[in-house]
RNA sequence: GCCGAAGUGGUGAAACUGGUAGACGCACCGGACUCAAAAUCCGGCGGGGGCAACCUCAUGAGGGUUCGAUUCCCUCCUUCGGCACCA
């Protein structure tokens, strides 16, 4: 029979047919069998899939067809994170509606998609700007509005004066409109808020649930994100006698206090008339945070001629506004501490304010004269009345103690996470289902009504207005209670509440309610979920807050929705990340043509681990398709020696046969380990090659015998099913070439015999003081003692020994000999 | 700035729990095959020194702990991700 090439595009098309034909990746509800539910990121369809998204899904379709292969009911669904920006921005450049854009994008990176061989069940399809799914959205919203945890209020936006519209942050970079390059402001605007920050607590208790199966660097930066913090509420008074209460986490510094600082945006400011104060509170206003709250940035403030009292020690002190506090965090004002605090010290030295030491070191007592900087370390209470002499974290008990008792302030905790604001003055998105009404104010749309259907033939004008504002058949509509006339809500919904819940409608996205009872409670929740370490803290905290709020309906069964956790790294060209901007993108369909998408897998897999950034080289691509065409020959070229069904007996092996055997149970074990456990798939590839460069190392005669045939025929029946999940167009070809009538797809995961893996020789190290003198060949089965005694015996070590005293001997079993001499 | 990571040959990386630094691949060099080239197969490949056995230096920089550190601790440098309206 002659010897076959590598025809990639016939093999990769034959088998995707036959798969699908087949229905080999259809999930179907079998409560006899583990479920196990494989979720990668679904992507924007921003009309190509990239190679992030490639390394992405392979590595979720490895996890989905060896798991499959060990027995788990796979569920293994895609769809389209299909609502947001870009769309409009397409639709303002070209004159094309968003809808169309998107489902023509979609269609095209579905076919990219089926190219690379992944084993999606296509019929659990998800596309959130479909009215079908989105109606959830609006439905979840209306449960939220029921329980209080969808509510309004005023908050700013970038605001473009010129273009007269709201601008993304993107949009507004450097705070100049991308448009026209006019200055950005902000616009004050009631918004739709969802109250996540009443599932803080939850959200850091459901920590301890996943805490051995998340990252632990997202676990960190969710916790620093939520920035829970045990404080003191303190009553301070104007001196007109208001109320004027501050948030501190540092009660203990409280005699400290020489000035305050309020927010900007305070309300009480509203009746300065200052004008200098005024501009400057504008002047704040039309600053982004970030530059507000960024250390490099100067902290700046204006006296409010105001003064309050501070109630422990009577003192009267300046009321300044400071561009760096912020009105969402606390209670939008604080108490200026500078001797303790670094930015409260930086400021009083701008503005020339008295600093004052309140907390001492015992042991080398602060001068103020010398202070160049705050001191923020432990001490003593000094000038602190009662407290004084009292350690500092004592006092910040006894302090909150007194405060309690004298009704001047309360303990309370404070959060660093704000309230989730939803409602964007955009066109692309879901609709926010509410109507408002002169007479009866804001009305919900009654569930019968919904879905709110997003209109999709709209006229952009060349402009980023939302088109919804100008068509009157969307806005004007009677009001659900009186009947009267009322007005639409135009804002739509961040697109993170799309993708906050879709892992779980992907269960029955053809069902009239949100969820298909017995589908969303077998496959729910995600046993292994996958995307960019860029997600760590927004999408997978609105994720698991969602998961909470469905939990709480009753909706489902957990809280958590992701058991697991795999954060991937991106995917860097030349030293950055791929981007048209800078013309370093590769094409996956390119790439696919040439080598097959056996090749672009493997190589997705190989360059890296899937924690780190993957850096591309074409050249290594070629590698990765020569591994295959390598493995290829071989296989063709002994394919006669072949014999089914042939049980090989380790006695009757020559030494390198049995040496080939070993390396073939080895390579299973490791590379089962490999997936299993440590999820590193480039290792496990390495393995797979040396098995073939062993395999090209045994001399053809050997391979000729009765005995060579049997080992051969062991390769064949336990490698190409451990090939399969990284190439599996690539295995199933061999496989059926091989007279296999199974497919892979359907097959087990083959068994490794733990004698077998064991090599009969190691090499084992002796050292003289950690240093490393000799290396000897030795028996694996060595006991301590006799690694020991041939250490001495070493000549090598001998020599080194002696004259010298032996401090110490450390033995490692099959490892080294270490003896330590003085 | 804040929060979270990463840094190892010419290069992508490996070393899993503190125990032989550089597995596997790429590039490069040499050999075989060929009229020749490509492909393929075989061999070499961190730096410095030595004819050689071998010696020595080396995991971003500097310190520390340890018999032994890429791995643990401290300080610093550089790069990357996130920072609430990109997704």
């Amino acid at each position: 029979m002659a010897e076959r090439d590598y025809n990639f595009i016939e093999i990769e098309e034959k088998w995707q047919k036959t798969w699908e034909e087949k229905g080999s990746f259809l999930n179907k509800v079998d409560k006899n069998k583990p479920k196990y539910y494989v979720l990668e990121m679904f992507p924007y369809p921003s009309g190509r899939i990239h190679m992030g998204h490639v390394r992405n899904y392979t590595i979720g379709d490895i996890v989905a067809r060896h798991k499959k292969m060990k027995g788990f009911n796979i569920f293994h669904p895609m769809g389209w994170d299909s609502f947001g920006l870009p769309a409009e921005n397409a639709a303002i450049k070209n004159n094309t509606p968003p809808f169309k854009w998107t489902s023509e994008n979609i269609a095209n990176m579905k076919t990219q998609l089926k190219r690379l061989g992944f084993s999606y069940d296509w019929t659990r399809e998800v596309g959130t700007y479909k009215p079908e799914y989105y109606r959830w959205n609006q439905w979840i919203f209306l449960k939220m509005l029921e329980k209080g945890l969808a509510y309004k209020k005023v908050s700013s936006v970038n605001w473009c004066p010129e273009c007269q519209t709201v601008l993304a942050n993107e949009q507004a970079e450097n705070g100049v409109c991308w448009r026209c390059d006019s200055e950005v402001t902000q616009k004050e605007l009631e918004q739709w808020f969802f109250r996540i920050t009443k599932y803080a607590d939850d959200l850091l208790a459901g920590h301890d649930e996943i805490a051995d199966t998340w990252p632990e660097q997202v676990l960190t930066m969710q916790k620093n994100w939520i920035g829970r913090s045990t404080g003191l509420k303190v009553n301070f008074k104007l001196e007109t006698g208001e109320d004027f209460p501050i948030f501190t986490t540092r009660p203990d510094t409280i005699f400290g206090v020489t000035f305050m600082v309020i927010a900007p945006e305070h309300p009480l400011l509203e009746k300065i008339s200052d004008q200098k104060v005024k501009d400057f509170i504008l002047k704040c206003k039309s600053q982004s945070m970030v530059d507000r709250t960024s250390e490099d940035k100067e902290k700046e403030g204006i006296d409010t001629g105001l003064k309050v009292i501070n109630p422990f020690t009577g003192d009267k002190v300046s009321l300044y506004v400071g561009n760096f506090v912020l009105m969402e965090y606390g209670t939008g004002a604080i108490m200026a501490v500078p001797g303790h605090d670094v930015r409260d010290f930086a400021f009083a030295k701008k503005y020339g304010m008295p600093v004052k030491i309140v907390i001492d070191k015992p042991d080398a007592p602060l001068k103020l004269e010398d202070m160049s900087e705050a001191y923020t370390g432990e001490g003593v209470c000094v000038n602190s009345g009662e407290f004084s002499g009292m350690n500092n974290k004592e006092a910040i008990e006894k302090i909150a103690d007194y405060a309690e008792k004298k009704g001047i302030g309360e303990r309370t905790i404070n959060y660093r996470l704000r309230d989730w604001g939803i409602s964007r003055q955009r066109y692309w998105g879901c609709p926010i289902p509410v109507i408002y009404c002169d007479k009866c104010g804001t009305v919900p749309v009654p569930e019968k009504d919904l879905p709110v259907v997003l209109p999709t033939d709209v006229d952009f004008r060349g402009d980023s207005q939302s088109p919804l504002t100008r068509m009157p058949e969307f806005t004007k509509v009677k009001c659900p209670k009186c009947g009267g006339d009322a007005r639409r809500e135009t804002d739509t919904m961040d697109t993170f509440v799309d993708s906050s819940w879709y892992y779980a409608r992907y269960s029955s996205p053809w069902s009239d309610k949100i969820f298909d009872e017995e589908e969303v409670s077998y496959w729910m929740p995600v046993d292994q979920y996958i995307g960019g370490i860029e997600h760590a803290v927004m999408h997978l905290l609105y994720a698991r807050f969602f998961s909470m709020v469905l939990n709480d309906l009753g909706l489902l069964k957990t809280r958590e929705p992701f058991k697991k956790l795999l954060t991937q790294g991106m995917v860097i060209k030349d030293g950055s990340k791929m981007s048209k901007s800078k013309g370093n993108v590769v094409d996956p369909d390119e790439i696919i043509k040439k080598y097959g998408a056996d090749t672009v897998r493997l190589f997705m897999l190989f360059a890296s681990p899937p924690q780190k950034d993957l850096d591309w080289s074409d050249k290594g691509v070629e590698g990765s398709f020569r591994f295959l065409n390598r493995v290829w020959r071989f296989l063709q070229k002994n394919r006669e020696l072949y014999v089914a069904g042939s049980a090989v007996k380790n006695d009757e092996l020559s030494a390198e046969l049995k040496k080939l055997r070993i390396e073939l149970h080895r390579t299973i074990k490791f590379v089962s380990h490999d997936i299993e456990e440590r999820m590193q798939y480039n290792t496990a590839i390495a393995r797979m090659m040396e098995l073939t460069n062993a395999l090209y190392a045994i001399s053809e005669d050997e391979l000729k015998t009765e005995a060579g045939k049997k080992v051969f025929s062991e390769v064949v029946d336990k490698f190409i099913p451990v090939m399969n999940p990284f190439v599996p167009h690539f295995a199933e070809e061999m496989w059926s070439d091989f007279g296999k009538k199974s497919f892979l797809a359907e097959e087990k995961w083959p068994e490794f015999i733990e004698e077998l893996t064991v090599r009969d020789e190691i090499e084992i190290v002796f050292q003289i003081n950690g240093k490393i003198k000799a290396k000897v060949n030795v028996s694996s089965d060595i006991s301590e003692e006799e690694m020991k005694k041939l250490a001495h015996a070493d000549p090598k070590m001998a020599e080194n020994i002696s004259g010298k005293q032996i401090v110490k001997e450390i033995v490692v079993p099959g490892k080294l000999v270490n003896i330590v001499v003085k």
